[in-house]
DNA sequence: TCGAACTGCAACTAGATTAGTTGCGGTTCG
DNA sequence: CGAACCGCAACTAATCTAGTTGCAGTTCGA
């Protein structure tokens, strides 16, 4: 949700209200705006209250990555930890943890550069591409 | 836990109950032969039932990745999909699904294919390190 | 041949999380 | 002043997960 909205964002270049961004969500606003909400935070979008309010992007959609709007929007590891600790009294339940902190985050990281590959801007991009592919020009 | 379950069998390469590994998970009997049951689905383990019956590798430590592992007990995909089908009238929503269908297969792939670099016999063999470490040997 | 030690499985509970909703207060602008 | 916005808290309903209980089936050894 919070990609599709940047992209709206970066597609049209103005300011857009929560319900029309809901709206092209099928979902609504107050949740858009919750999302949107964490986007600020992080420094990704804007918002301006009352009459003719709305959001806009706070930076350039090329400097803007599915990675950033990842970490804003997802807070903790992608892979489970184990729920407890393990048994102190095992071998390996002594060094289960940390070996698996070492690999899982190392795993998340390759899949955090590969998000960070990916902007806005391409996105964008590629929604006016598969536009015209679609619907080709009316000559 | 199933990693954790996988490197038990690793060390001490002989049949183990499924409450010997609950204990060193601090877990529950039936809960780890839920997990080990999708695992000998997969054919990383097998069971023999009876007394005297647990469970053990049904391949080389070598021959186990984390991938294998992390495969076998959970099924969807990683990063959250649009719950419901974003609006068809908007140009954005129309193309969101695909482009993010792309993006994230490909940011779980580059994961899926770092933990298939790291076999259960890597684990066992730092478990065994550190235990090296920790408790020096007796002269 | 009985009984202890196992796996297998279904049904249930409790807690956490998530999408979605409602309601209200504050802000801006015409 | 009032319409059109955002901000936020409180609530609901659905889903997911860990954990539990209970019981049936299998195996082996005394």
């Amino acid at each position: 949700m919070a990609i599709h909205a940047l992209t709206m964002l970066a597609r049209w270049d103005r300011s857009l209200t929560s319900a029309e961004i809901a709206e092209s969500l099928a979902s609504n606003p107050v949740l858009v705006r919750r999302i949107l909400g964490s986007l600020r935070d992080a420094g990704l979008v804007s918002s301006t209250e009352g009459r003719g309010g709305g959001w806009s992007l706070a930076r350039g959609a090329r400097e803007i990555t599915l990675y950033d709007a990842y970490t804003a929007v997802e807070a903790g590891p992608i892979l489970s930890r184990h729920a407890h600790p393990p048994s102190d009294a095992c071998e390996v339940g002594r060094h289960m943890q940390n070996l698996l902190e070492t690999e899982f985050r190392d795993a998340e990281q390759v899949m955090q550069e590969r998000l960070g590959r990916t902007t806005i801007a391409h996105l964008v991009q590629q929604v006016l591409a598969a536009e015209r592919g679609a619907a080709p020009a009316n000559h």
